[in-house]
RNA sequence: GAGUUUCUAGUGUAACGGUAACACUGCUGAUUGUGGAUCAGCCAUUCUGAGUUCAACUCUCAGGUUACUCCCCA
């Protein structure tokens, strides 16, 4: 009987594999450039870590969580989410203490949640985010949230759209629960039996609400901008004003409320819908908190974060074909012995090539030249080394280009000189990504970059020898 | 948690209750040191379990799972 994989949970392997590898990889790029370094927290923590950090009237923590009780009785649960356990690493770590604020982490990696699987949702997924902790400034909240916009246009995805809205200070926020309440209270007789519930448990949330008939109701209700203290007023004003200076489009969206009860000031989400009219919801989305670290047992410092859903941004890339084609794993050299006595020096010359910064894959099986030739098509090699009794004897090897058919007869001593030649990049002094054929010796291009009316000079090296 | 839905070779698809078929891929050979072609051959406990039947890929039941919807979220 063979065993299946669990539900919600998916493998990731070959050209998908490369595919979350560059999303990744662009991601942590320009993080760096935003001096954010990468934490690791751990997959387990505590439960109560999440029930206290992300709240218990969240839907998260009440029906979504991986919950279970390990053998020495305590309960765990998988990380349904980051910013409550990085909030405990800095607490628990004590970094507030130790070095300057704000605290600037990013971070990458598998989180879970209890829910049936359904379009660019997933048991297991992966998230990408960031926080920025510890400092009241709310110039942080437009760094996050220029940091995620350049994330997402160096991807490619150029018609994002932002909403972003204000939840207040502890103090807006209750006035305006007890007027949501009052509002609704007459209503909610024709409203769905999840916002009944919702009523007692966080008001806030039927704004959310996509039944359609509470949609018409919620039309009406009273709005989160006329309960908002002056303070809070006044940075959100700062914060739309700043994004406004930086040619960052926003819309701001007085209905947006997030589904984790630490939010409080900024929130915003991040949506993009892909040319094949795919709704994968928000691609990311994040927001300020005052009160988590405090809650997690720190200072009474805030934080603001978003996160990136990894899967949701690689599938709205590939439908609309976005990925460059050079990030699927080309192999540089194959390395085929001639029978089982030439594998010794094969290994010897696959491991001295790799050790120049190639990549390379040798032939196992002892099977004729042809069948290496075809295993070598298959991998996409670029070159192939042939090695057999006779290579051997004279210590030499065979160096065919599997494009052109070119074939050389290469000594071992100047294998690596040899190589290094064939893959210098060949540049046009233009530096202008002119896709001139430099190598043609006057090198003509047709760009329309302005230098020297004698024409590009070409930085190849390669003239003399290709022209010989 | 509720609804609809999928499941046959690595992939995509056939088969009235009666021999599991086809295409591509893969492997082996024709071709003993030079490939991408051609030709031959090989590759399945039909998701699992139980039931009905002389006979089940096909019908029934249970479970798993795929995709999507609601709720909610990245």
């Amino acid at each position: 009987m063979s065993i299946i994989g669990v539900k919600g949970t998916h493998d990731v392997f070959g050209s998908e594999s490369c595919e979350f590898s560059f999303v990744e990889n662009v991601m942590k790029r320009i993080c760096e450039f935003f001096a954010f370094s990468e934490v690791r927290p751990p997959v387990l923590e505590h439960s109560e870590l999440f029930i206290r950090g992300v709240g218990e009237g969240s839907d998260v923590v009440r029906k979504e969580m991986y919950t279970f009780d390990d053998k020495g009785n305590r309960s765990l649960t998988l990380r349904p989410e980051f910013t409550a356990g990085i909030a405990r690493l800095i607490v628990q770590n004590k970094l507030t203490n130790l070095q300057e604020l704000p605290i600037k982490m990013y971070y990458c990696g598998p989180v879970f949640r209890y829910e049936r699987p359904q379009l660019g949702r997933y048991r297991q997924f992966n998230q990408f985010g960031v926080e920025c902790v510890g400092h009241s400034n709310p110039v942080a909240d437009v760094d996050v949230i220029s940091l995620a916009y350049t994330i997402l246009q160096s991807l490619g995805l150029e018609n994002v759209t932002i909403k972003i809205n204000t939840l207040g200070d502890e103090e807006s926020r209750n006035n305006y629960k007890v007027a949501l309440k009052e509002f609704f209270a007459k209503h909610i007789d024709k409203m769905c039996p999840d916002c009944k519930q919702r009523l007692e448990l966080n008001p806030l949330r039927i704004l959310d609400c996509k039944v359609p008939e509470d949609q018409e109701i919620v039309k009406d209700a009273p709005k989160m901008s006329d309960y908002l203290t002056e303070s809070a007023k006044e940075k959100f004003k700062f914060v739309l004003d700043l994004l406004e200076s930086m040619a960052i489009p926003y819309e701001v969206d007085d209905t947006l409320v997030r589904g984790l009860d630490y939010y409080s000031d900024t929130v915003f989400e991040f949506h993009y819908k892909s040319s094949k009219g795919n709704n994968y919801g928000a691609i990311g989305a994040g927001g300020h908190y005052d009160k988590l670290i405090k809650e997690v047992g720190g200072p009474d410092v805030p934080g603001v974060g978003f996160s990136f859903g990894v899967e949701r941004i690689v599938s709205v890339l590939k439908d609309d074909e976005l990925f460059p084609e050079d990030i699927y794993n080309g192999l540089d050299f194959y390395v085929m012995p001639m029978g089982v006595k030439s594998q010794a020096s094969a290994v010897a010359v696959a491991n001295a090539v790799r050790m120049n910064g190639y990549s390379v894959d040798m032939c196992l099986d002892d099977v004729k030249l042809g069948s290496m030739f075809k295993r070598a098509d298959k991998k996409h090699a670029k070159f192939a080394i042939i090695i057999g009794e006779n290579e051997i004897a004279n210590s030499k090897v065979v160096l065919k280009n599997l494009r052109t058919q070119e074939q050389l007869d290469v000594d071992i001593s100047n294998l690596r000189d040899t190589i290094d030649e064939l893959f210098h990049e060949c540049e046009c002094c233009c530096g202008d990504d002119c896709e001139c054929e430099c190598c043609d010796g006057d090198c003509d291009c047709d760009c329309d970059c302005d230098h020297d009316a004698d024409g590009h000079k070409c930085c190849c090296h390669n003239h003399d020898k290709k022209e010989n």
